[in-house]
RNA sequence: GGGGAAUUAGCUCAGUUGGCUAGAGCGCUUGGCUGGCAGCCAAGAGGUCAUCGGUUCGAAUCCGAUAUUCUCCA
């Protein structure tokens, strides 16, 4: 069975048992504090469990992309080195909210493996919670029992809290779990040892292959458990190891999903997979971080030099170190496997096929700003080690400094250190490790307490804010979160008129008021699908209801950027064409910006082009049409721009624009009709990555103040200028002016240097082999210089002294010819420091030129004769 | 969010503890030579040493801020 039926035999059994088959979200998260990457196929769910949100089905089936890069599940260092590690992987699961429970899951499961997938079912272990005593937990029984009727009891084994209590996080909700395991070993090596003995203790073909977690508890901030009122199941089934067993392999990147990646890698290297193992690492890895960086850049997520596009961009550079140590690649490669992936996963995923050139794109770029930097690294390496060729060991800080400051990684280090016959000192580079981390964790501590409930309420606020901008609402609950020794408040209310930040816009400012209770809203986020109102304190005394009430003057400018955004992105689809896709989106009360994928930067003309555009829509007053409610199919029927990495539910919004011209998803908030924008006007245009280009501008007054700054500036140019009629002609005429007049203050200035350093020859004094000549100027110090210069090439045996001032400062330079400061071991920086104590000021230089300034102009005829005395002795 | 670094000619980069009035290679311009694949020789142009401020007799070099980029950690 290929796994393309493999994926489809899932969804028909579970479609079968009444369930509804959800799309998966987009791998990069948005809205949620407290995670970068989709890490397990309940994150899409997480709102349901909490409780923030109902359920739309009570059961649903799906496949999910999966990202494990950070935080609690980082499996990106184990990745190639074994036979089942991913970074990017698909979780296929079903789920049950409030519904089912650990009957049916349990049946099913084993229904699925055994009978559909044909697994024969003694090599099949389970295993169930054995309880714990300091959560005061029993054992789970329930499990077992309803196990007992498909599994012989031997094969049914007890798991500790570790392996068979499953969390979500510190707080949330949570439960025991049953995990079905694999065993795939071969007949004689099963009767060796059995595998009973071998679950769960990371054998590779010992292997867990189906979790199934029973939600029925909700952890607090203080650690205690409580039981949930719904119970809910969520089940999770790596779909690369499943294709592993059912392709009777060995290795997941031995199935049909890896396979073709390793093919073209040995095609391109004429290196066979199986000979080597060290090359074998590398294609695995390649292949899979592949999978990770085209999905996530499919979903919108660009390498980038901070946040979630950062470790995208270190899982591309891990692959691309791979290929330069064990595969000898010295250029891009790894985007020449792109196609190959469009190929195996597009028809499943059309994000594939439809970014496949971005996608090519941006890897290429990054792999080769990456071999560049790994370049710089080796000439660091290769200064160091021509610096310390004696020591033999590479100090861990230098180690440390090359890792942290030039990324280069330090296995690397310690394989070239091996090579020039050197060591890494480890112990060293760990402590330096060690340091950066506990200064990055003190700096991040983020202190969140349990909801404090007020009042009863429904589960989803319900947003007033599309056509008021006041309401009275009642507060359900708070909390209070502490970061960074600030503390804050997030209040939930039953409705309200703020607009929470999402979609690109920020969300509302303003006011709750209760008699006399004021409270300051200073933000509106969106953590999930909840609405979270940030306020600086609290009421000591909780009042029943507040009148809401939204900055209006800033929801105004920002609807007013957020309608001109969509104004503008037809605008580039028509001029620039329809690969224009939106890869990011910012607007706030000043300005917009907009984020888009496009190869070649914008000229001039298409910037006015666009901009003649969209103020063509705006004077046209186009009324706004809002859409809400309608299905996918619909609003796509409509034309709408819907985009990839957003998650959509069943039912959308549009907004549209006269929707020939502009109709796009979108839950922000717009203006009533276009005339309200005002101006449209572009402030720059400029790339922030291979194939992405960043446009900002900006609307309405602030688009007027930006006009008239640039006119003013440009009246006041002419002001200077005198009015010219032609005001670019006569800034060239002014410029090439000054070209003309500053050669000519250099020719006059070289005549008059010419005619001092005449007076300076005719005053020369022969002092034994020396040509001393003392002087006092009216000229400042870098003449000074330039005439000290200039006589040190005219004049052999110089022993000269310029006494001069400018500005009320004195300044003494001293310069003798080399073969004197040689002969007579004479050292114009110790001279002069003698000198300069007469001009109340110190001084110094080199044993041939030395300069001193003071403050006492009169005390320069005192030095200068000291001068004198000096050379005489 | 926290740390480390980089920014010098059109491009790639040197510039050692502050001081020989900012250098190299490639590219460019001009002239000469040359029947040859990166032709050779000579001369020349091109730099507010990212920006702003400070320390100093003197700053590309030291200090601070800003901007941009790289990099590690969370």
């Amino acid at each position: 069975m290929n796994s393309i039926s493999i994926r489809q035999t899932f969804f028909d059994f579970f479609e079968s048992k009444s369930h509804f088959i959800e799309k998966s979200a987009p791998m990069v998260v948005k809205n949620d504090p407290t995670l970068m990457f989709t890490n397990a196929g309940m994150n899409q769910f997480k709102d349901i469990f909490l409780g923030n949100s109902p359920a739309k089905n009570p059961r649903v089936a799906n496949t999910q992309k999966c990202l494990r890069v950070s935080g609690k599940h980082n499996d990106l260092e184990e990745v190639g080195h074994d036979t089942y590690h991913h970074t990017m992987f698909e979780m296929l699961g079903n789920w049950s909210f409030g519904d089912y429970f650990k009957k049916e899951a349990i049946a099913w499961a084993w229904e699925l493996l055994t009978e559909v997938y044909k697994i024969d079912s003694k090599s099949l272990y389970v295993t169930v919670f054995e309880g714990s005593r300091e959560e005061n937990l029993e054992p789970d029984d329930e499990a077992r029992e309803y196990w007992k009727q498909f599994v012989p009891e031997e094969r049914i084994l007890y798991g500790s809290k570790k392996d068979n209590f499953w969390e979500m996080g510190d707080t949330g909700p949570c439960g025991p779990c049953s995990e079905i395991h694999v065993d795939i070993r071969s007949y004689e090596e099963k009767n060796k040892i059995p595998g009973q003995q071998l679950v769960n203790t990371d054998h590779p073909l010992v292997i867990e292959i189906w979790n199934l977690v029973f939600i029925q508890f909700n952890r607090l901030s203080n650690g205690s458990l409580q039981p949930l009122k719904a119970k809910h199941v969520d089940t999770g089934m790596g779909f690369e190891r499943l294709c592993m067993v059912l392709q009777g392999k060995l290795s997941n990147y031995d199935t049909d999903i890896f396979q073709p990646y390793i093919r073209k890698l040995s095609e391109l290297t004429g290196k066979t997979y199986g000979k080597n193992e060290e090359a074998d690492i590398a294609m695995r890895v390649i292949s899979d971080h592949l999978r990770a960086v085209s999905f996530a850049i499919a979903d919108g997520e660009l390498p980038s030099n901070n946040k979630a596009g950062y470790v995208i961009r270190r899982i591309l550079r891990r692959a691309v170190r791979y290929g330069y140590t064990f595969l000898d690649f010295r250029e891009p490669f790894i985007h020449e496997l792109v196609p190959v992936m469009v190929e195996n996963m597009g028809a499943f995923f059309p994000e594939l096929p439809a970014q496949k050139e971005l996608i090519m794109r941006v890897i290429a770029e990054e792999e080769g700003t990456f071999l560049k930097t790994l370049a710089t690294g080796i000439t660091k390496f290769e200064n160091y080690i021509r610096n310390n060729p004696e020591n033999k060991i590479i100090e861990g800080s230098f180690a440390f400094e090359l890792f942290d400051t030039y990324g280069f990684p330090v296995d690397l280090t310690q394989l070239m250190a091996r090579e020039k016959g050197f060591t890494v000192d480890m112990q060293g580079f760990e402590s330096g490790m060690k340091q950066q981390k506990e200064r990055s964790r003190a700096a991040a501590t983020m202190e969140t307490q349990d909801w404090i409930e007020l009042n009863p309420g429904n589960m989803e606020t319900i947003f007033l804010g599309y056509e008021s901008l006041q309401a009275e609402v009642k507060p359900l609950r708070y909390r209070k979160v502490t970061s960074k020794g600030k503390t804050f408040y997030q209040l939930v209310l039953d409705k309200t008129p703020f607009y929470a930040e999402s979609g690109g816009q920020v969300g509302d400012r303003g006011t709750l008021k209760s008699g006399e209770i004021t409270l300051r809203i200073l933000d509106t986020q969106k953590e999930n699908n909840l609405s979270v109102h940030i306020v600086d304190k609290i009421p000591g005394q909780w009042p029943d209801s507040f009148i809401a009430t939204v900055d209006e003057n800033k929801r105004k400018l920002t609807e007013n950027n957020h309608s001109a955004t969509h104004l503008m992105h037809s605008a580039l689809r028509k001029v620039l064409g329809t690969h224009v896709q939106q890869k990011g989106s910012l607007v706030d009360e000043k300005r917009l910006r907009f984020d888009f994928s496009h190869f070649a930067k914008v000229t001039p003309e298409e910037i006015e082009k666009i901009e003649q555009l969209v103020n063509e829509r705006i004077r046209a007053n186009i009324q706004q049409e809002e859409h809400r409610e309608l299905s996918m199919e619909d609003a796509q029927q409509m034309g709408a721009i819907a985009l990839f990495g957003e998650k959509y539910g069943e039912k959308v919004r549009v907004i549209a624009f006269d929707k020939d011209y502009s109709a796009e998803l979108c839950g922000g908030t717009h203006v009533h009709s276009t005339g309200q924008i005002g101006l449209f006007k572009i402030v720059s245009e400029g790339a922030i990555a291979a194939g992405i280009r960043r446009i900002e501008a900006v609307t309405g007054r602030v688009a007027e103040d930006f006009v008239n700054g640039k006119i003013h500036t440009l009246n006041q140019v002419r002001e200077i200028l005198k009015n010219p009629k032609d005001i670019v002609k006569a800034l060239q005429q002014l410029q090439d002016e000054n070209e003309t007049l500053n050669k000519q203050i250099h020719q006059l200035q070289k005549a008059q240097a010419g005619s001092m350093i005449d007076k300076l020859k005719s005053r020369v004094q022969k002092i034994g082999n020396l040509n001393f000549i003392t002087v006092k100027l009216g000229i400042d110090p870098q003449m000074a210089k330039d005439l000290a210069f200039e006589m040190k090439k005219q004049m052999d045996n110089l022993f000269l002294v310029i006494g001069h001032h400018a500005d009320g400062k004195a300044g003494i330079t001293l310069m003798i010819s080399d073969n004197l400061v040689n002969e007579k071991q004479f050292h114009a920086g110790n001279i002069i420091r003698e000198l300069a104590s007469e001009i109340e000021g110190g001084g110094g230089g080199q044993p041939h030129f030395a300069t001193a300034g003071g403050k006492n102009v009169d005390g320069l005829d005192k030095a200068i004769e000291k001068a004198i005395e000096f050379v005489k002795k």
